[in-house]
DNA sequence: AAACAGCGCAACCGCAGAAGG
DNA sequence: ACCTTCTGCGGTTGCGCTGTT
């Protein structure tokens, strides 16, 4: 059986969300979260396909979303990441809390895909394999990254990702803001009328919300995500990890 | 001030894999 | 074991904004 198109129903929205729109999926989901992204849409009272709901959803209205400029030490994440990873968008994002596969996608083909190109060794990815002792940096060149603890980050993280309280300064936003999400659930969500999550998240409190998105849920706990989010992660790690030492 | 070009970002499309019956 | 449905992912597109000429 030929799998049925999106979208196949006349009068299903598409292009850009309207404010209603957003309101209307976030109370949804909110409240009743979303078993069931195909059928969210006629449950929530909303003209449009259930993978457009997900993907507004995931992309855009998720409270554990940050928004705004990439720092640099994010940039050079992304760059070390997509050298070791390549194109999976949705693995460099586990590493990158709060930033979407898209946002992070978008960032890679207008900016840093061009900047890897011009300067090349911005993508070395060694300081990334450099797990144990016997290969600390030696002070040689010293990348953002390596000049704090986001260096660590790397895989390190992966079994101890507690939030570092010793993070040097760095020029833009802090590492643990990049890697941690303490301070930053509902702050950043300048585009989102304040007064409708203020709305939502009073009426509902937020227990309840938690339980509507496990990651989210996680982000919400403080930074505790590092479970069954980055299993898959981990054994991408342990490939590249291994295989560079063999 | 207007036209044009480039950039950034949100959203869509289609495929692949997972899950359930 | 097979089939169907659903979800997640990566690639791509299109539109609006901004800067330049």
């Amino acid at each position: 059986m030929v799998r049925a198109p999106c979208c196949e129903k006349m009068g299903l929205k598409k292009g850009p969300w309207s404010h209603e729109e957003d309101r209307v999926l976030i109370e949804y989901v909110t409240k009743h979260g979303h078993p069931n992204w195909r059928a969210l849409p006629k449950l929530a009272g909303l003209l449009r396909c259930g993978k457009s709901c997900r993907l507004r959803w995931t992309n855009y209205l998720r409270p554990d979303i940050k928004r705004g400029n990439f720092s640099k030490e994010e940039e050079d994440t992304i760059i070390k990441l997509h050298n070791l990873m390549g194109n999976r968008w949705s693995a460099i994002a586990a590493r990158l809390p709060g930033r979407t596969d898209n946002e992070i996608k978008n960032v890679w083909h207008t900016h840093l895909k061009k900047r890897v190109k011009s300067n090349p060794n911005e993508a070395n990815p060694s300081e990334f394999q450099q797990t144990s002792e016997e290969s600390k940096p030696n002070g040689t060149e010293s990348s953002p990254l390596e000049t704090d603890s986001s260096s660590q980050m790397s895989y390190n993280q992966i079994d101890s990702p507690q939030p570092s309280s010793t993070d040097t300064s760095s020029p833009t936003t802090s590492t643990n803001d990049n890697l941690c999400m303490d301070n930053m659930v509902f702050e950043n969500f300048p585009e989102m009328d304040e007064e409708f999550w203020s709305e939502v998240f009073s009426d509902d409190n937020s227990g309840e919300f938690l339980a509507v998105d496990e990651n989210v849920g996680q982000h919400l706990i403080g930074c505790g995500f590092e479970s069954s989010l980055h299993d898959d992660m981990n054994f991408w790690f342990n490939v590249y990890t291994k295989g560079e030492e063999v």
